[in-house]
DNA sequence: CCCGTTGTCTTGAATGAGTCAAATCAAGAG
DNA sequence: CTCTTGATTTGACTCATTCAAGACAACGGG
């Protein structure tokens, strides 16, 4: 799977940097991350990477469809690997989590909407808002205090 | 309708004021707008009102179930009164239109997703992005250019 | 293996949506 | 009419993201 990075970006068109392989390590470890914390956690193994770098990795990737961006309500965009097999995403309204939902109805699912007026429809995006299972429990024991860890954890 | 909106505000234990009047009023005229171009037009009814005013009008009108909010990636949020029957939306690639959906499935649709990873969902937001009849014509008609006026025509 | 071209990254500044806080103002109860 | 309290104004500020110019490095050709 690490392999291929190289492969997938020479074949996109791209050149092969560091900042890139930066990018797409980190991607490949976190499932669903902001551009700023892209940008911290590259910096590990990058130390000199910018913001703006990663703003440009993010957009090469994204043009050329190795990488997705999504951008939920209320919040800074996010970006993650899994492309091109439709899927939708569950997001915590407590503290922001994001798990991945296979689409419900097959391959090309919800591009039917009962009445499209007159659109062309190319991509139906769904979101689930709710409560994720740990600030349930957290929810129930009354300890209504903001648990706002940002952290990736439903990867399965 | 249009006496309800006193009734509306005093209802959910508001105030009924003049921007919040205005702001009403054009929310009845443009059914998606965002918050400047609200402020634009409610300056025609009522010339003082400030921008700020109209975020503290529709935070109040969102809090209190009147009107809802829709954030479609990659542009500002955008405000509807049309609440409570779970309707989806259209949006237009090219030129930014939104047109309304009637939910597919009945009345509690897209709540069941195929693997809730222990979420508890309580809201499914469905987009629909494609290309809108005109900018359909548009591009066929090799007229390339790009006709951006977000305005507001398919109310049915 | 070195060099030049060209795409990429760095640095620094700017935009635009939205929020926060203090002071003024007015809706509506008494 | 007056007072209380919620709403609005004014102004400054945050944050995500983008733009622009110059320095740098990937990689194909020599």
């Amino acid at each position: 799977m690490e392999t291929t990075w190289t492969e997938q970006l020479r074949t996109a068109g791209l050149r092969v940097t560091r900042p890139r392989l930066s990018v797409l390590g980190v991607l490949a470890e976190h499932p669903h991350v902001d551009a700023d914390t892209i940008a911290t956690a590259a910096r590990t193994v990058h130390p000199s990477i910018s913001p703006q770098a990663v703003y440009g990795v993010l957009k090469a990737l994204v043009g050329s469809g190795i990488a997705r961006r999504i951008e939920p309500a209320g919040g800074p965009a996010l970006y993650e690997l899994r492309v091109g097999d439709n899927h939708h995403h569950l997001v915590c309204r407590e503290c922001g989590l994001i798990a991945d939902v296979d689409c419900v109805v097959g391959q090309a699912p919800c591009l039917q909407p009962s009445d499209a007026a007159g659109f062309a429809v190319d991509e139906a995006e769904v979101v689930f808002w709710g409560l994720c299972a740990g600030c349930q429990v957290a929810r129930r024991t009354h300890v209504h205090g903001t648990n706002s860890a940002i952290e990736e954890g439903v990867t399965a």
